[in-house]
DNA sequence: CAGTCATACTTGAAACTTCAAGCACTACCT
DNA sequence: AGGTAGTGCTTGAAGTTTCAAGTATGACTG
């Protein structure tokens, strides 16, 4: 007893648990509801839409898989699995990278971009009337403000990750 | 021109444009965190993990599957594969209700307790060191305040669900 | 320029989720 | 009682995600 050593955990306060389930109810309801939403009217899940919408505003509708990967924040594996079904899907095709011959380019096509045009206006309904009319301005802003935080803290190691000269 | 009849999507400001995509960067990366964690420490992913946590708070460890799957806020169907595999770990077993003998009660094992136990603190610190600790007081009640509005916004019409004489 | 390591991406299998039935039992209505 | 609708839960198949390799190219080193 005496030679205990393992730090005594820090639970959460009452507070903070009732903060964190709340948090995690929401969070699974509101992405259930894109995702039914999205499937329901666009025949895709979310995240495949997200990234539709990426590439829709890159610059010549096109970007380099990792770059998608790192924007969208998933893994390269799922991208890959993800693009090869939107290219079955005709919305997106691929290209090599002039540049890098290992690289490739995934382009949003045509009717890609239809269908995004189609899917987004009851999409940003949809997370109108379950977010932001919801919300006031200022409750708003400190969503932004705590997702921020939340999102920088676990970037993986994204400090200085373009300046390689610093480690 | 003067005929158009469609609502005229309101599309997200800049601001809320913003705040959105902060929110979605922010919970995929704090989801996928979670995930991992558990994952490597206690063999198990974050959902099923919350499984045990509602179970274990039960009045005898035990809950009616529908409950279960109402407090969790994911499908029966969803449950049903879960427990499944929950079961064959052994951390949790199968009851026919006494009442209604459609009825099923999931119930945490010892066995299933344990593994509880060990992941807890863990999970906990990887909550706290991703979210509470980078957080003030405000922001906290003001997350708390945000989700909550979220939450019973997307509620599958609770209100009233066990008035039924309500309609 | 061979050797080594890192980068870019893909692949297949296993795990998980969703969707649409399906089975068994209960509740209600006449 | 018999019929009908509703509830509780499960199942199998299809789709998605993860994990651990695997291939190919680039970059650096001596």
């Amino acid at each position: 007893m005496a030679t205990k050593h393992e730090d005594e955990p820090r639970w959460l306060t009452d507070e903070e648990q009732q903060v964190w389930r709340t948090y995690l109810q929401a969070t699974m309801l509101l992405d259930d509801h894109l995702d039914r939403q999205l499937q329901r009217d666009a025949k895709l899940p979310h995240l495949y839409y997200a990234l539709l919408v990426q590439l829709g505003e890159a610059p010549r509708r096109r970007l380099r898989m990792t770059e998608l990967a790192k924007q969208a924040k998933i893994t390269r594996s799922r991208l890959s699995h993800a693009v090869a079904r939107l290219e079955k899907n005709g919305w997106v095709r691929r290209e090599d990278c002039p540049s890098d011959k290992r690289g490739q380019n995934a382009i949003l096509t045509e009717r890609g971009a239809e269908v995004l045009a189609e899917a987004a206006p009851g999409h940003v309904a949809a997370v109108r009337q379950a977010l932001f009319d919801r919300l006031t301005p200022e409750q708003q802003k400190s969503l932004g403000e705590i997702m921020k935080i939340v999102a920088e803290g676990l970037q993986p190691c994204e400090a200085g990750a373009d300046l390689p000269w610093l480690r």
